[in-house]
DNA sequence: GGGCGGGGCCAAAGCGTTTTGAATAGACTG
DNA sequence: CAGTCTATTCAAAACGCTTTGGCCCCGCCC
């Protein structure tokens, strides 16, 4: 059933049976009703490759990310695409992913780009200078970044204040007398890590204390990883009092740690983690002191918004949104012993 | 940059441009050569909705869920689709991902169909008696069911044998000797849930052993679930002698509640827990005995396969897969105290 | 009453590919 | 040397939709 056989039985030309089912103005009205409820009853669905080829528009977004999702990239990301499908599954818009490995990253954007496959694209794990931003840029193609680069403001963004976060966490240590400061950190290649990591930093400049390098760990981004960073920590000739860490899985592991080494959290140690510890951790100890940030799947959302709203052109300050994260108080931290 | 541009640039017809670069043999060797040459440098793409409508294809899957995902439905879901689009990369084809309330669900469906907007689709998260698999059946489009369903044996589906799982655990704890034999449950609605609870229930009857109400615990698929399921196992006047855990997050916390509570595992109390409990747990516990499946990831490469053989017409025998669970011993059970 | 404006409809021309059917030229056959 | 192949190329027709430019008819204005 195409558009042609849907007119001849409507004793119609395509061209008026289009219009009224794409709710054009020069229809009247009661032809429009005939119309439709003519298509529903014959079960006409348009075809989409002709749709589109016609309108020079696909209706439907791209995200082209590495095969290598879960090992060093961010293991949430597919949460995220799950915000982005429900957003725009409303506004009937289309997700299409591509998976491409770094190599053939920039013709894959090609394809996508001039074969007119979407309409605009989510650029996933942005890194500083991205090949694949000036690309977009270049061409004039709508998208946006997922993570600030060199060039952001140039075009369209969303990203997480992250390096406000460990600084608000820093911030909180040192009115509650602290000077002994310790972090637990993810590995360094990841961007978040080492924003967060930047924020402990300039907040401990700022307040014109010495960076200690043995309170800085470095662990694995795992329950383990946190436990056995802590046990260093704590086995160190000079003890931190107080400890952040960079990321909620290796925050249970640090906090299991204090307990199983008999110290109250709060009291002789105080402790505040990012992305904060989720409910269900089977920890005895009382509600950690967290910096929260909307989950993934939200993000996803205001991305699929910001999608929405690149396509529209819209001015770029609509279009760069920047999530502060929050310090949520809990009873894991408190003033110095 | 379209075919007619490229052509005219060449001295050339469209006809032989495309022929040269889509592989066909009516085309001399060095004119071909000559194609991909200018084809590369001018940057030449196909543009795809053309390129469809002239095929009568879209080099494209579809994959169509409900937005509640993460709620009751199957957590890794996610997790899935990244296998999938890393299979589908390989060839080249795209994923498309689609979102729909189960009230649209039929249109959502005929629109995909009818509109000939993909070549295959995933039907995930298959119920019993399912209107999508008779739409699909009748329409006769390529699909695969993520599950089995009543019309099981009219078309391709990828399922893991649950009751065999749960029946292999069983089976060993009853060789043990054990005969007070405690079940842990994820709620009944999931559909996993209520396979492997069948292979325990006819297990059980197979060894002519009653079922015991009260050794049969239903909670929520967390570790706080599991650890508070375990301690009203460990309260009973008639304690079990043994626990069959069907999900891995409450098995944790089952674990959990039996360290806490002073029992040594594999002596004391016999544990066996469905998917296995992951390293990164910080359990001080042996190893758990456990029903190993294949991850989501490598399912998803695996529903990516018979989605293309599907399209490819092969025999059904080749596209209904039933991946068995294996029992991987652990330190966990042990013979009856 | 003639001209004008606009509502409602249509034929035909795209959109950028692939494919069909035919043409040309040279090689080979008898 | 006429006739038949074969290899290579091309013009034109799909594919199914949207949109441009017109056409027709009716009511309204001066």
């Amino acid at each position: 059933m195409d558009l042609k056989q849907l007119s001849r039985a409507l004793g119609l030309s395509p061209t008026t049976v289009s219009r009224a089912l794409n709710g054009y103005a020069e229809v009247s009205e009661s032809t429009r009703q005939r119309v439709v409820v003519a298509a529903a009853e014959l079960g006409y669905k348009p075809n989409f490759a002709a749709r589109r080829l016609a309108l020079q528009k696909s209706e439907t977004v791209g995200i082209i990310y590495p095969p290598d999702v879960g090992e060093l990239g961010d293991p949430r990301f597919l949460e995220v695409v799950g915000g982005l499908t429900e957003r725009f599954g409303e506004a009937g818009i289309d997700l299409l992913i591509v998976t491409t490995r770094q190599k053939d990253e920039l013709s894959t954007y090609a394809r996508m780009v001039q074969g007119r496959r979407v309409d605009a694209l989510l650029v996933a794990r942005t890194r500083v200078d991205d090949p694949r931003i000036d690309y977009l840029l270049d061409a004039g193609f709508p998208f946006v970044a997922y993570g600030r680069t060199s060039r952001s403001d140039e075009h369209p963004w969303f990203d997480f204040d992250n390096a406000l976060g460990t600084a608000l966490a820093l911030q909180r240590l040192l009115d509650f007398g602290h000077r002994r400061i310790a972090y637990v950190q993810a590995p360094q290649q990841l961007s978040f890590a080492s924003q967060r990591f930047e924020g402990y930093r300039q907040s401990l400049a700022q307040a014109d204390l010495p960076e200690h390098a043995e309170w800085v760990v470095q662990s694995a981004m795992t329950r383990r990883g946190g436990y056995d960073a802590m046990r260093r920590l704590l086995a160190l000739a000079q003890r931190p009092s107080a400890v952040i860490v960079d990321n909620n899985l290796a925050g249970i592991g640090v906090v299991r740690a204090l307990l199983d080494a008999g110290l109250r959290l709060g009291r002789e140690m105080s402790v505040i983690v990012y992305d904060g510890v989720p409910e269900d951790n089977l920890l005895p100890s009382p509600a950690i002191t967290s910096i929260e940030q909307p989950t993934p799947h939200r993000a996803g959302e205001m991305l699929a918004e910001l999608m929405q709203k690149a396509q529209q052109q819209r001015p770029l300050a609509e279009l760069q949104v920047l999530w502060r994260p929050a310090l949520q108080a809990g009873e894991s931290d408190g003033p110095v012993a």
